[in-house]
DNA sequence: CCTTAGTGTAACTATTGTAGTTACAGCTGT
DNA sequence: ACAGCTGTAACTACAATAGTTACACTAAGG
């Protein structure tokens, strides 16, 4: 099963907070969910999850959203967690009760929980070493190359 | 959301296989069924992938599963693949047709990609480096261990 | 001060994937 | 031939995702 879109989304989102302009219109949810072609619901979801993370300030009434903190200093990482796509060390699931009479079924567990915790770890060192910095600077790099 | 269980149920089946007694009574899917904790039929299911996969020959009337392969030559990223847990390439979704005429929708998708495969990759290497021999040994030690 | 635009959230729906279960046809070794 | 097992279809239950409507709440500006 695949992981979540909530987490592409949420990159999308933060890199328009990222690039958005001062002088520029404000950044309403609607806004965003065009951009993003969803609904603004799933977007203000996303950005009370993005706020309990500390990543976003939300202004309540007549709208905008902004950055707390420098887009160099947000890692990818710190999104994926943000939207819970899984909880810690649970990427894989793992069927649960096996027969304990059972050689196999009593140490299955024990012997694959090390390799799992390993590539969880792997995969998410990799999103721990991109910025959303970086993630903005490669799609003005993407918007030249187009044109 | 989580990465399916087929998997480790998987790496289950496939252990009692690498360790199964020539002189013992068939492993039947019932039999396995018992060890996992579920449904023979789930089990039938997922023999059927990893016969597809050309991990495990099944007989199919009067019983038995073996192996094709060496444990040794079989490593997670084999089983990984063969239970179908994500399509290659497709561990993280995307949410699609993002607005063109915004520049971080038309970029958002191509500027994310070498990192999410990247991610996805560095999680593959991680099975890939495992082999079933490697984790029937680590069965057998976890046995030991705590008797 | 009150209007207005936007947020926060509940509630509902549709869709998808997982997992368990029953049922039964088909195969094969003895 | 038959007993025992596999292969698979069909159904159920359940959980997560994602979209949608509706509406109470909030604060900034006239």
């Amino acid at each position: 099963m695949q992981i979540s879109s909530r987490f592409s989304v949420a990159v999308h989102v933060l890199s328009l907070l990222a690039l958005q302009q001062e002088d520029d219109v404000l950044l309403t949810s609607e806004r965003m969910a065009g951009s993003v072609n969803t609904n603004p619901v799933v977007i203000r979801r996303l950005l009370g999850q993005l706020k309990k993370a500390g990543l976003v300030e939300v202004r309540p009434a007549s709208g905008g959203t902004f950055l707390t903190r420098q887009p160099a200093a947000i890692s990818l990482l710190d999104v994926y967690r943000a939207v819970e796509v899984v909880e810690e060390g649970q990427l894989f699931s793992v069927h649960d009760k096996p027969l304990q009479a059972c050689l196999v079924g009593r140490n299955i567990q024990a012997a694959l929980d090390t390799t799992l915790l390993r590539a969880q770890n792997a995969l998410e060192q990799v999103l721990a070493g991109v910025t959303l910095q970086q993630v903005t600077t490669e799609i003005l790099l993407q918007d030249k190359q187009a044109s």
